[in-house]
DNA sequence: CTGTTAGCGCTTTCAC
DNA sequence: GTGAAAGCGCTAACAG
């Protein structure tokens, strides 16, 4: 086992103190430059690296992140995470990745897990579970050890803290109004996630613009996430006329979809589809689905931005801003 | 700022030293049961745990496992990463993620910057550029400095590791040798990542097959990634009569079946497709391509068990192993 | 200009 | 049974 140096080895080697070793590696202006050369000259030889945990120790900083994220699979958190992980590596960085699969008790732990492994700052989307419970102490605690928390997409009022989130309601009333422009009159909303905060937000802005509409009615379809979800959009799509979806996921987009192949449907002469999210599927669907592009790392990015600036420049009294990222309607052939 | 309590204050609130304390918490034989109460009373009413920084430095021991990824936004490693954390959060472990983009620059500075950071090991998966390189020399470091590495899928046979992959050649003879069971004549091999190590063991095995069928012939094309990727099928699949493909990636399989319904193929009757990968795409494309899956999320976690056993269980003499995760080929509607 | 010292929070050996 | 002391590797105030 080879150790790593330190600069008790160098200090030896050079017949010099570690303090001034250490100075000298950091160019300190007491001390002299030829010492500092040959500090630097046999520190760059055995490719001497401070040892972090030291340093960290001593400074209770670890230039880490904690990253809490209710899944991985899901592309939009995917992105999210590349976001995150581009823009905080810029600064010299490291994230810590936890997933937490919707639970709130490993939500629980790992925050606190993160927390006494001194984490500079957290970046949290709250898992569904949570959400539903609505159980936020574990944040308090952090609150309370002042360590910087950003929430982004799904967030909570509860928690005074900066956040980043998408404009839901603005981005649902936008889809909605822009299919309502191309004449569609009964549209159908259909979601596999409507315990979270954000398919709320979507629903309750497509309500809105159809309210406002008279011409036009609006029909929801609310399914979990599991096998049978393609047959029971099946059964929705054939027992209801509509000429119009919303998906309020990528799921419930792209299954519309290929139902709507099944069924005989041609998209979007019969059926028009719109879908929530930056996925993939989106892109790689027949037609190509229109979208409501969540800018996802964008979102990951503006929120790694605001943490490291939180972090790098000690900010006193900070007040809680919560930003919104614009979203954008990406029309490709499912509407067109 | 309220700062998280410490040995030394429990210690001086309870009248005691900083070592009966912390052998109190452990609850040490040499310590009176009535001091060992007092202590655990007192600590978890400060909800005390120990810094975790403070352990490490003096253990060595960081409970940290460094992961590179070439991409993120890739499924096959999202599943990976899943895998991943599953296992080595089990064993109280954590994952510092970082992304290389493909790039060596990047892949060589995340490696020695997490070597700093002493996490306790790595899981790796080579980028691409390192893999066109071949320059090795930074895993080669922490060979020496004694910090295990597990290899996974992207792996590199000048490294002498513990390795986790996926039997790509066998899985390619069995996917070509399915089509010509079902009466296949003309194959076309397509692939967007032809400089991947894996890609050219998928390439070696469809090729073999073939080659011992004189019925059976086998065409190439080679792909970039780009804008351009979709026109370039489409006219490749005009261009040639061919009644089936495997596309060596998701891409490559997926983009096949949707310029197939451009052109009016019918799938499977006309042409049959099978595609390699565990990602989304191909359960959601219509009609549902069959896939060889590489079982990321059991790769993940069978590299995360190999490793954390090795951390835990302290292995002198440990003789690198390559272990081959099974393939499986998923019948779906693409090629029945 | 260079070195001594104390201390970050913890573990562990050795004394009492 | 309990405590003192050294040390993990580093930084920084203070001496010389």
């Amino acid at each position: 086992m080879r150790k790593k140096v330190t600069l008790k080895q160098l200090a030896k080697e050079l017949n010099l103190s570690i303090s001034t070793v250490s100075k000298s590696l950091k160019n300190d202006s007491e001390i002299s430059q030829k010492t500092i050369n040959r500090v630097h000259e046999l520190a760059s030889f055995y490719n001497y690296k401070p040892n972090a945990l030291a340093v960290s120790l001593k400074s209770s900083k670890t230039k880490t992140i904690g990253i809490i994220l209710p899944e991985i699979l899901n592309h939009f958190f995917a992105k999210v995470l590349f976001g995150i992980e581009q823009e905080v590596s810029k600064s010299g960085y490291k994230i810590l990745t936890c997933i937490t699969n919707e639970s709130y008790k490993k939500e629980v732990e790992y925050v606190e897990m993160l927390n006494y492994s001194s984490v500079d700052g957290f970046i949290v989307a709250l898992s569904q579970e949570t959400q539903v419970l609505n159980k936020l102490d574990h944040f308090k605690v952090l609150k309370r050890d002042n360590v910087p928390v950003i929430m982004f997409d799904r967030v909570s009022n509860e928690i005074d803290c900066d956040k980043v989130i998408v404009d839901d309601m603005e981005a649902s009333k936008n889809a909605i109004q822009y299919l309502v422009n191309k004449g569609s009159k009964k549209i159908a909303v259909i979601t596999t996630i409507s315990d979270l905060s954000v398919a709320k937000l979507r629903l309750e802005g497509a309500k809105e613009v159809v309210s406002k509409n008279d011409k036009v009615s609006l029909i929801e379809l609310s399914v979990k996430n599991t096998d049978g979800i393609e047959a029971e959009i099946e059964k929705f799509l054939r027992d209801n006329t509509i000429d119009a979806v919303l998906g309020l996921d990528e799921t419930a987009a792209v299954i519309t979809i290929n139902m709507s192949h099944k069924l005989g449907y041609k998209i979007p002469k019969d059926i028009s589809v719109i879908g929530f999210t930056d996925g993939l599927l989106a892109k790689h669907s027949y037609p190509k689905l229109t979208t409501v592009s969540q800018h996802a790392e964008e979102l990951g990015a503006r929120a790694a931005q605001i943490l490291v600036n939180q972090l790098d420049n000690f900010v006193e009294n900070h007040k809680p801003k919560t930003e919104v990222v614009k979203t954008s309607l990406i029309i490709r052939d499912s509407t067109n």
